[in-house]
DNA sequence: TTGTAAGCGTTATCAC
DNA sequence: GTGATAACGCTTACAA
């Protein structure tokens, strides 16, 4: 157990530093030393230290994510596939992953701070995007390779993101149950603070001008993002004396939670109520009805930050450039929009 | 920017040491120097180097999970489910979690050895168990900490595991099926390699000797542990001239992929064909008919699993026991069970 | 092509 | 209580 480099040097009769160099398949090393360091090394079963190396090289060839303190916000089935288009990514590339969970005690500009600057990561994936979050001074203070899932708030300016456009996307999805013939719709959106909720209302917003629909704030419901801020919204909604018909909710989860409430105050859905959700979350096509959601293409998402998040860690003089992801309407039944001979064309069909 | 301890104790006016015993919350220092060199290091905004701290302490605080080198097998709902649950211990108990998924070109024994003695991490939890699978070796040889998330093959005594009865789940879980009136029962499992497959076969082989029907080995299916090839090994066991009227589906995600083969081979659920799937990952709630399954308390598992490495990180010389967590039939719609006259009282039951 | 030696930023041991 | 000093295991000038 623990044999370190200067066991094997010793062994093979040579320096540390030729070692070392034999491990960093350094080009000028002979053929023959080479090749009898590494058999010490089978021979001594060696492993070099990966934390000692870390040290002076200053990189770990890892990535690092922030897990909200908030920890249930990480599992909206958004993150974990999120998680999984980083990770494909990041094994292509050859690094590894490091999620900050500990450190709880402190606020997120505190942790990000401290994780930044305890070296054990390369580079660091914001996953939400809230206003006036004192986590972006960080980012901009500490000018560390980053990039955010989502759009950062207008004061930001220098850091890298990666995002879908949700105003557009919030404006078919609105536009949608417009056409369906809707002039009552619903806004259930997460908290106000995150910038995805503020662009998908306004696209909400836009829509309802573009018909001239009128705007009633007692249509607007703001709730935590998880399955029972969907459902409180939608029961108020529907304990309005003039309920709306139709539902836009910002996230797929908070659609379900809608649903569920829908359907224990005995509505039907769609022929009671039309719902619409957000991202396209594995669950949206096996809900029953399967839900009409905006596919945000969360993989691709992830995919996309590891890939900017690594090019900026390996070409830090470079400018790099944000990007946006694009989106697509699938039509399923939570709209009542799946007649084959309705006459408006949506993007994608499905199921 | 790069402020380090030395900085500290030089504008405090005191030594390194005093610095390192001020963060390490040392009880024999002065009250003034404490606030004096506390006062420093946020006037100089210093954070400690957690490389170099984990180089000389030999611990980095962080626990460590190996994705698999087959990647999407790592994306069954069921792992997100148990990074959820490690997630929550790890975060309350002050631990980092640190994903390996680089070094996808050597295979899992190397990887396991590499990990380990790359010191970057304090513990291992492994996700799945497989025959002969060499890293079990490797965990022996090293009696590094570790949790293995199921049961290790017999021939491995050394290792803590944290693993459900899949042998009595599977029995029930056939019963059911049998007291439900079947006789003609298929298995679709996972890789026979994995033990949980194996497991969860015998269970359902020792339910059919109990109710003495015969075991026919056309009714096995091995598959990989995706939908496709719970698909696939749906329509090769509906392709038999005498078809089996039920199915045990070793894994949700299988049961899934047998539903839609199902389907689209024009036959209902549960009027055709009764299916019970195992795990209970979100999902299964919400399909169409909603899944009956065993549910295996997923997130429990993740929470215990990252208990028990933390308590053998802390406290290596004692003796930890493994454990087995509890698991419950989940009866839905998909086996026809839901009449609430039927006489069989289900264990759960939901939705 | 290889070796020597300094140093990465901490903590731990041992003085005082 | 506090300060030198020596690790921790590696990489990298610089020398040879």
């Amino acid at each position: 157990m623990g044999v370190n480099i200067k066991d094997v040097a010793f062994r093979a009769g040579v320096s540390p530093s030729t070692v070392s160099r034999v491990i960093a398949d350094h080009p000028r090393i002979s053929a023959e030393t080479k090749e009898r360091v590494l058999t010490v090394m089978k021979e001594l079963d060696y492993h070099p230290n990966a934390i000692a190396r870390s040290l002076v090289k200053k990189s770990s060839e890892t990535l690092g994510i922030l897990i909200p303190n908030n920890i249930e916000e990480f599992f909206n089935p958004f993150f974990p596939e999120v998680l999984r288009g980083i990770t494909q990514v990041a094994q292509s590339e050859g690094y590894d992953l490091f999620l900050s969970t500990s450190l709880n005690h402190l606020n997120d500009r505190e942790r990000t701070e401290n994780i930044i600057r305890s070296k054990r990561i390369d580079g660091l994936i914001i996953l939400t995007s809230k206003e006036n979050d004192p986590l972006f001074e960080v980012l901009e203070r500490l000018k560390f390779p980053s990039v955010l899932i989502g759009r950062p708030p207008v004061t930001v300016s220098s850091l890298l993101w990666i995002n879908n456009d949700n105003v557009s996307a919030s404006f078919e999805a609105t536009q949608h149950l417009i056409e369906l013939g809707h002039h009552r719709i619903g806004f259930i959106g997460g908290n106000h603070d995150f910038i995805v909720t503020q662009d998908r209302l306004k696209g909400y917003q836009q829509a309802l001008e573009a018909a001239k629909l009128p705007f009633d704030p007692r249509l607007i419901i703001a709730s935590e993002f998880i399955e029972e801020g969907g459902y409180t919204g939608m029961l108020r909604l529907l304990a309005l004396s003039d309920r709306p018909s139709a539902i836009v909710a910002s996230d797929d989860v908070l659609a379900f939670g809608a649903m569920r409430a829908a359907g224990e105050m005995g509505y039907r859905i769609p022929e009671d109520l039309a719902i619409i959700g957000f991202n396209d979350i594995p669950l949206a096509k096996l809900s029953n009805p399967p839900l009409t959601t905006v596919s945000v293409n969360i993989i691709e998402l992830g995919q996309k930050a590891a890939e900017m998040l690594i090019r900026q860690i390996q070409y830090p003089e470079k400018l790099h450039q944000s990007a946006i992801i694009s989106h697509e309407l699938v039509i399923r039944r939570s709209c009542g929009a799946w007649n084959p001979v309705f006459p408006y064309q949506p993007t994608v069909r499905d199921r």
